[in-house]
DNA sequence: GGACGATAGTTGTTTAGACGAATATATTAG
DNA sequence: CTAATATATTCGTCTAAACAACTATCGTCC
């Protein structure tokens, strides 16, 4: 009768709910720490998600491609894509066989850009996850993998 | 020489890194999957968030003691409360006490609300997560809880 | 070869989030 | 008791996300 848990308001319906709750948390806390270190580079991580996309490419991509690759999706590609080439990471032009595509192709100045970041991004990664030893790391990715398995569509690279 | 894998696009600089990113899109699928359930409902997600919080809070609550137990953190509560007040599931005043401060009650209406709700709401968390048993949702959970440890604020509750 | 539906991308509009300044009240120092 | 400082909340503004409507081009079917 007594001794109900200071925290009674925090109780979980069901384990499912805690599980996915513990998701979200854990994933804003991350994220807080991803987005002061993008702040400092002036992107946002989906931009910065982009350059990799193109950088991975051989050759340009076009438009919508590169939203289906993203991590999570971006209904507003074209907006996020001027700012990109306003600073000059990317290069656009349209396509010539078919001529509703627009290819996207990333700069020197991009590939820089990305290659500048690469150490501190590391770092900052590190700060993230760095205090879980690689087994911990290792069984977080795969039940990761198995939770969001059916709600990856067939061919999406997840 | 042969044998690139087709998706060499997507390789990470580190298992952190991976981690990450797992933890993004796993939290990305899950998400899109929630929302839609919650806009068949009219709310956000942090707006029934709230009332869950209020529901298990005995007494009022005011306004900024909210923002430190949701799970994200808002930084804009007061508008987010003013569109539940309208809604009528929650009530305002201002504390007799220290009249600073504004002291928010969930209404009948809004405690109804939260029960309508709760049955579908288990069946969408089972939805989401059902698929894996309950060994790995607990593995997960307390993977989960060590990864975001460092960065919980002393007394958090998480 | 012209009409029709599908596809690629863009633009407009409404809504929510971030961030900082402003207001009202409370608390403390002298 | 008055000034200075701190706290709780709100408001204004600017940026980003969601959603829908629009234009241009393509492929195909008679």
């Amino acid at each position: 009768m007594a001794d109900q848990t200071i925290q009674s308001a925090r109780r979980f319906d069901s384990l499912e709910q805690e599980a996915y709750l513990s998701l979200w948390r854990t994933y804003d806390r991350l994220k807080s720490i991803e987005e002061a270190f993008f702040q400092k580079w002036n992107l946002t991580p989906q931009q910065y998600n982009v350059l990799r996309i193109l950088l991975g490419s051989e050759s340009p991509l076009p438009t919508l491609a590169i939203a289906t690759k993203l991590v999570s999706r971006a209904p507003d590609i074209t907006r996020m894509l001027d700012k990109l080439e306003q600073e000059k990471w990317i290069a656009r032009s349209r396509s010539e066989e078919d001529r509703r595509a627009v290819m996207v192709s990333i700069t020197a100045e991009g590939r820089k850009r990305v290659s500048d970041m690469s150490d501190s991004l590391e770092e900052m990664h590190r700060e993230q996850l760095g205090h879980l030893g690689a087994k911990d790391l290792r069984s977080l990715v795969d039940l990761l993998a198995k939770v969001r398995q059916p709600f990856e569509p067939p061919g999406s690279s997840w």
